[in-house]
DNA sequence: AGAAAGCCTCGGCCGC
DNA sequence: TGCGGCCGAGGCTTTC
C-alpha cells in the first residue's frame, strides 16, 4: 500500500515521539529479516532516546541517541502510535486492525508505543540503513536530478515506467504514482528511457512534481486522476480511450492507448 | 483463483 | 571471447 506520500505521513506521526526514551523494542522474524538476528532490534533499541525523524523515499528513519533506525512498510504496512494510524484508515488490503498483525515496534517510558501493523509481513526494521543504495528523494527532487535520472549512457535503457520505479535512481515512486505521472504527461510507460525527447522529459518532470504535490493534498497515492480507470475494461477519464494493462517493471501498469504515446 | 500500492535475488544477455 | 552491469522474471507473504 504505502508509497512515498504515505511514508511521509508515517514520519510526521513518528515525529511525535521525539524526546521519548525507548524502554523496549520487539520484532517478529519477518520484520527482523534484514537484521543479523531476530534479537538484534530489541537489543539495539533498548534505552535509546529519539532525537528526530527522517525519510529517504519509502524508507523511514528514526534518529536516536545511538544508531539510526530504519523502517520499511512493504505493501501493507502501516505505522501506528498508540492506535492512531499514520494515514487515515487502510486504503488497500484489510480495512481493519488486528492485534496479530502487529509485527513489532517500540515502547517508550511514557507508555506510548510505535507499532508496525503489517498483514502481509513484507515490512522490515533496519539498523543504520545504507542510504547509498537509494537515489535522491522524490519529494525534494530537483530538475537537474530528474534529468540525470532519465539520461541513459548506453542503449535505450529500461522502459520509463521501470526507471521511475527503480529506487536506486529516484527514491519513493511506487506503482500508482508512476502510472499517474505518465498518464498526466501523456507518455507511454513502455517508452525506453533513452528514447524520451527533451520535450517529453520536460513534461514528465512537471507532472512528476505536480502529481506528488496534488496527491499529497488529496490524501495519498491512491487519489490520482486515473485511479477510476484502473480496472479491466477501464476507460480513460481524459479522452475516453481504452485503458491498456500490462506488466512493466514487475508491476501491473495501466495506461491510455490514445493519449499516452 | 488471481492479483495486490514493495523489495530481493537470480540468471540471461547486452554492449563495450 | 570475456566481463561487468543492466534488466526482466520470479519469489516472498497473506489477504480479499
Amino acid at each position: 500500500m504505502p508509497e512515498i506520500l504515505e511514508i511521509e505521513s508515517y514520519r510526521q506521526l513518528a515525529e511525535q515521539t521525539v524526546g521519548a526514551t525507548i524502554t523496549r523494542g520487539w520484532a517478529d522474524p519477518y520484520s527482523a529479516k534484514k537484521l543479523p538476528s531476530v534479537k538484534s532490534w530489541a537489543t539495539a533499541v533498548k534505552g535509546l532516546r529519539i532525537t528526530g525523524t527522517g525519510r529517504r523515499g519509502k524508507l523511514m528513519l528514526i534518529e536516536t541517541s545511538g544508531p539510526t533506525l530504519g523502517m520499511r512498510f512493504g505493501m501493507t504496512g502501516v505505522l501506528l502510535l498508540d492506535g492512531e494510524a499514520g494515514i487515515e484508515g487502510l486504503f488497500y488490503g484489510p480495512h481493519t486492525f488486528k492485534k496479530e498483525w502487529v509485527r513489532g515496534g517500540l515502547e517508550f517510558s511514557d507508555g506510548r508505543r510505535l507499532l508496525l501493523h503489517d498483514p502481509r509481513r513484507l515490512g522490515r526494521f533496519e539498523i543504520e540503513p545504507d542510504l547509498d543504495e537509494l537515489g535522491p528523494d522524490a519529494l525534494t527532487l530537483t530538475k537537474k536530478e530528474f534529468i540525470a535520472a532519465t539520461t541513459i549512457t548506453r542503449g535505450g535503457g529500461a522502459a520509463i515506467k521501470a526507471r521511475l520505479l527503480d529506487q536506486s535512481v529516484i527514491a519513493g515512486v511506487g506503482n500508482l504514482l508512476g502510472d499517474e505521472m505518465l498518464f498526466r504527461a501523456g507518455i507511454d510507460p513502455n517508452t525506453p528511457t533513452g528514447h524520451l525527447t527533451t520535450q517529453q522529459k520536460e513534461s514528465l518532470y512537471k507532472s512528476f512534481k505536480l502529481t506528488l504535490k496534488q496527491l499529497q493534498g488529496r490524501g495519498g497515492s491512491h487519489t490520482g486522476n486515473h485511479m477510476t480507470a484502473r480496472t479491466p475494461g477501464g476507460v480513460c477519464p481524459v479522452d475516453g480511450g481504452p485503458m491498456r494493462i500490462s506488466v512493466i517493471g514487475g508491476r501491473t501498469t495501466y495506461w491510455c492507448g490514445q493519449h499516452q504515446r
